[in-house]
DNA sequence: TAGGCCATCTGGTCCT
DNA sequence: AGGACCAGATGGCCTA
């Protein structure tokens, strides 16, 4: 294909499928078995592997015509009118724009965003085209010396894109590596396909926000025990949450406290059997549950286990969870938080606490923590309590997304002394 | 076949 | 000025 040819071609195709042509061309797709996805998708990803990818890894295998002076016939060229993505029609031979390739070529210019001067070749002879180069002797110099120059413009316009766009693909590969190395530390859901990247990040979050509530409790239940040693009646205040939503938490050392129509899900008990636990961490954008299947504690996380295994107490939830009737089995069994609270001081009074607590729970609908947008409940209990059947309960309630933000606000506390 | 997810290209904007 | 970052557009692959 000469010159000739390839320009034509470019005035009748969208040029991105010309690109896709000649990676076809160009063998940019593996043949070799290898799905050209990066690390993520060739160490054990579960997301099914791609036949094919688009993906470049020399700047060799570019598409572009290094060689080419007509910078018009390329999409790199930002003199022209309004190519840009969100622009109107587009004066380019690039194809973006508003519309597809065909509707974006040719006369649009005054359509597109901002500057409209028309980059088309046919439409607008430029002086960089060679086809239109002076035949004055006079100015021959002149415009010999634009034209080199023109072209050298274009020559480097054209590969300052094609580096931009190594790099752009570099910085997403990195990305991409960023989102595996979440997936492999966060607890991931055995799923025949790997973690979306919303997934990814939304489990993340829930996970963050889990750990946090974990080491508050931790944190309250050595600060509960020391005064329990010196004598002091019990009572940790939980500087750092905001009791909203009427926390019902708290009863006094059984440790029950599961906020009032909320609770936690957590991976405590999975941890300390170092195996696979059930609860259902992921929460669709739409505030709807994923279909989260079974639950495993990656090796990390299995790293993270306590010593100690912490004491389960079954929740109300747990108890209702086969009968939630807007959740499928499998992401029905919740695990509350509370029972890790107060274990050693457990009294028949505060069993009978306990009990008057999950009726008060049984009134309310079980709600889950779900993405910071969805408006939804998410219960925090602790139940502190002293050891000669006084309870002191403080009871945690976050009620909605907005609530997050009182956690937030001193979210990283916990982690701090980490830093 | 529609929808979801993804990779890539691209131009604009911001930052150093 | 150049690179990083961002978002829109596009097309491919896969699944329900």
């Amino acid at each position: 294909m000469d010159a000739s040819q390839l320009t034509e071609l470019m005035s009748s195709h969208d040029f991105m499928q010309l690109q896709h042509q000649l990676h076809h061309n160009n063998n940019n797709y593996n043949t070799d078995g290898h799905n050209g996805l990066s690390s993520e998708s060739a160490e054990g990803s579960s997301r099914p592997v791609r036949r094919a990818t688009r993906r470049t890894s020399q700047l060799s295998n570019n598409t572009y015509d290094l060689e080419m002076t007509d910078s018009s016939s390329q999409s790199d060229d930002t003199s022209g009118g309004g190519g840009s993505s969100n622009g109107g029609g587009s004066a380019t031979n690039t194809g973006q724009g508003s519309g597809s390739g065909v509707l974006g070529q040719g006369g649009g210019g005054s359509q597109g965003r901002g500057r409209g001067q028309q980059a088309n070749a046919s439409a607008c002879p430029s002086t960089l085209n060679p086809n239109s180069a002076n035949s004055s002797s006079s100015n021959a110099n002149s415009n010999a010396n634009r034209r080199r120059k023109g072209a050298l413009n274009a020559k480097e316009r054209n590969m300052r894109r094609l580096e931009s766009n190594e790099r752009e693909r570099m910085r997403m590969h990195s990305l991409n590596d960023a989102f595996q190395s979440l997936r492999e530390v966060i607890p991931h859901v055995e799923m025949e396909r790997r973690l979306s990247k919303i997934e990814t990040l939304t489990l993340a979050k829930n996970y963050i926000i889990n750990l946090t509530h974990i080491i508050l409790s931790k944190r309250n239940e050595e600060a509960a025990a020391l005064e329990l040693n010196s004598g002091g009646v019990g009572g940790v205040l939980l500087s750092n949450l905001t009791a909203e939503g009427g926390g019902v938490g708290g009863v006094g050392g059984g440790g029950a406290g599961v906020a009032n129509g909320a609770t936690t899900l957590c991976f405590e008990d999975a941890l300390a059997n170092g195996g696979a636990f059930d609860c259902a961490l992921l929460a669709a954008t739409d505030g709807s549950l994923l279909n989260a299947a079974a639950v495993n504690a990656s090796p990390t996380m299995q790293s993270l286990q306590q010593p100690q295994a912490p004491m389960h107490m079954q929740t109300p939830l747990e108890q209702q969870s086969s009968h939630l009737p807007s959740l499928p089995h499998h992401q029905q069994t919740i695990h509350g938080h509370g029972g890790h609270m107060g274990a050693t001081m457990m009294q028949s009074q505060q069993q009978q606490q306990q009990q008057q607590q999950q009726q008060q729970q049984q009134q309310q609908p079980p709600t889950l923590i779900l993405n910071g947008s969805a408006s939804v409940n998410v219960g925090v209990g602790i139940g502190v309590g002293v050891g000669v059947g006084v309870g002191v309960g403080v009871g945690v309630g976050v009620n909605n997304a907005n609530s997050f933000a009182d956690i937030n606000d001193n979210f990283d506390e916990p982690f701090r002394e980490f830093l």
